[in-house]
RNA sequence: GACUUGGUAGCUCAGUUGGUAGAGCACCUCCCUUUUAAGGAGGUGGUCCUGGGUUCGAGCCCCAGCCAAGUCACCA
């Protein structure tokens, strides 16, 4: 590996920090008894604290020094005075090992006693200080200055997502995100659990992926010799949970969908999807402007959030539109009674480009997402789609056409999808058959028919209602990111760079030598057992592309991992 | 998948018509005992994303590729 010149002067310090006698990964416990925040909160002149932290600047003025430790709360000033850490003759600890040794993105641990410096900020005048980590990579520095303008930041997205521990190390307002997220997820558990409701596990390995029309990974189990598929949906499990007997239940699920990367879909998302029976739709409207009502304070403290140029208003109630109503306000097309020709050639007049694949329900789907989505910025519920985009959703009470379905649409998205639950098996089976046509026509979303599925709902499943919610979509509406990449700590990248192309003889003298790290260069020849010629073309490879370094000494040569 | 923009020091960024690679911060050396983005003086640091091409000469022009961001298409 190429090291900056930063990068060998820090492992510089660390050999002459061990030369000293100082351990710089020290193993044993630190006796931390305060963080950032609460010295801040409870400052007491003159107590005894204990924190420990990165150190993220610092400020020498010869025999003292002022610096900041960050700690998972926030930062401390820290004050460094020669004559107080080193009492005695030998000032090495603080000319030394705090001026010269320590770097920016160190961790310390630190005793001290606090006090308030003559310009009023609260500090930690420094007692005694230990090593408790040597950072070997520069961090980005970014600071922040009078006018609250920053400096230097680190904002390259690239960076930012592959790095992501440094950037939730230099910029805080990065880490808040993941602060709320959590928030987000807990206040959906409590506000479930305060109901009696039932978190649940079901399967990530599928050997059939149901629940959703979406494309999905598949990967393979060599002991049954099968393939399997990561799951794309739980919607089919947790209604068999239902089945079973449950009145309620639900489950954050991680689902991965093998389609296009862009600012609003990672291959691996979280969904979270609740079932509970004996209800229908519209209790589920009630019950989910509810819910997010709570989230949103919970997690920002109040019902707004700003998206964008958009403010959002959370709380409850939410206005209910149905599908066919908002067609008509946005096009001034009635869908209701129309034929699958009829439907197609509105569509067409609309500028919408339509294909033979297309079923009524695609074409009206089509028809919204392209004339009415967009527009719902409040929260809004679009309720009663077409039957035939909804395979797994009971038909309307009132229109043997359309479902007891909704979606709850905001800033133009879909981050809920809520139904009345199918229930009949002989419906059921009915409605997959129709998937399987859809697909002979070319959808290669259509859904897969799943008899273990059928057979459940042969057994009996009470009337329920379900709902599934796009947990990232959702955070990032609470936290104001258009981004879903800012909403997950590891977003899915392209690998960095290809490894370093070696000649099979240069791999394998490579692994000898990774064993010992240093050995003989003739004994290492003689155990690679290559002719001279490609040997010699081995070790320079490794040596060129610095892998490997050959040092010569008195009578030997040496070579070692470089 | 198409198009647009970008990739230069650890970080943020300049780089003129194609003519010896720059700045600020960071880092290193020296001075400095209550400061606060930035004390003073001096210094080090580069695979200009990769590979080809044009040219006496390429960070810059041409071609191909890699990675990212954005827009669109597709997809929930």
């Amino acid at each position: 590996m190429q090291l900056s010149e930063l990068e060998i002067v820090r492992r510089e310090k660390l050999a002459q920090l061990r030369a000293m006698g100082i351990n710089p990964y020290p193993a044993d416990l630190f006796p931390v008894d305060h963080t950032s925040a609460n010295i801040k909160n409870n400052f007491e002149e003159g107590k005894r604290v204990v924190i420990a932290g990165r150190l993220m600047s610092r400020r020498i003025q010869g025999k003292a020094s002022f610096a900041e430790l960050q700690d998972a709360e926030g930062r401390i000033q820290v004050y460094f005075n020669r004559d107080e850490i080193c009492t005695g003759e030998d000032k090495t600890l603080y000319n030394d090992v705090y001026k010269k040794l320590l770097d920016i993105g160190d961790f310390i641990g630190i005793e001290g006693e606090l006090f308030k410096t003559q310009v009023g900020e609260k500090t930690v005048m420094v007692k005694d200080f230990k090593l408790l980590s040597k950072a070997l990579k520069p961090l980005p520095q970014p600071r922040v200055d009078a006018e609250g303008k920053v400096h230097d930041a680190f904002t390259d997205p690239e960076q930012r997502y592959r790095q992501r521990y440094a950037d939730l190390v230099v910029n805080p307002h990065v880490k808040e995100v993941f602060v709320k997220r959590t928030k987000l997820f807990n206040a959906m558990r409590t506000f479930f659990n305060e109901r009696g409701y039932f978190e649940v596990e079901t399967p990530i390995l599928q050997p059939i992926p149901g629940g959703a029309a979406a494309k999905p990974f598949i990967t393979h189990h060599n002991s049954l010799d099968i393939p399997l598929y990561m799951r794309i949906a739980n919607e089919l499990y947790l209604k068999r949970l239902i089945v079973g007997g449950f009145d309620g239940v639900y489950e954050f699920s991680k689902n991965f969908r093998n389609e296009g990367m862009d600012r609003t879909h990672n291959p691996e998302f979280t969904a979270m999807e609740i079932y509970v029976a004996y209800k229908d739709y519209n209790w589920m409207m009630d019950f989910c402007e509810q819910l997010l009502e709570y989230c949103a304070l919970q997690v920002n403290g109040t019902t707004q959030a700003t998206f964008g140029e958009h403010t959002v208003d959370f709380k409850a109630p939410y206005k209910r539109v149905t599908m066919a109503e908002s067609i008509e306000h946005f096009t001034g097309f009635d869908i209701t009674g129309k034929t699958e020709d009829e439907l197609r050639a509105a569509a067409k007049d609309m500028g919408i480009s339509v294909d033979n694949s297309m079923g009524k329900g695609k074409l009206i789907d089509e028809i919204f997402g392209e004339k009415c989505e967009g527009n719902y910025i409040q929260p809004t519920f679009i309720t009663d789609y077409p039957k035939e985009m909804s395979p797994l959703c009971k038909e309307h009470r009132d229109n043997p056409e359309l479902t007891e379905r909704f979606e709850l649409m905001v800033c133009g998205k879909e981050i809920a999808n809520a139904y009345s639950e199918l229930n009949d098996p002989i419906d059921q089976r009915e409605r997959f058959e129709a998937q399987l046509k859809l697909a002979d026509r070319g959808d290669d979303e259509a859904m897969f028919i799943d008899n273990d599925f059928i057979r459940a709902l042969e057994y009996g499943m009470p009337p329920t209602s379900g709902m599934g919610i796009g947990m990232d979509r959702l955070i990032m509406y609470l936290t104001n990111n258009p981004s879903i990449q800012e909403v997950l700590f590891f977003p899915q990248m392209k690998p960095e760079r290809k490894a370093v192309a070696l000649t099979d003889e240069a791999k394998a003298v490579f692994a000898l030598l990774k064993k010992a790290e240093k050995m003989e260069l003739s004994a290492l020849k003689e155990q690679a057992g290559l002719s001279n010629k490609k040997w010699d073309k081995a070790i320079k490879e490794l040596t060129k592309n610095s892998l490997a370094k050959v040092e010569k000494t008195d009578e030997e040569l040496y070579v070692s991992i470089h």
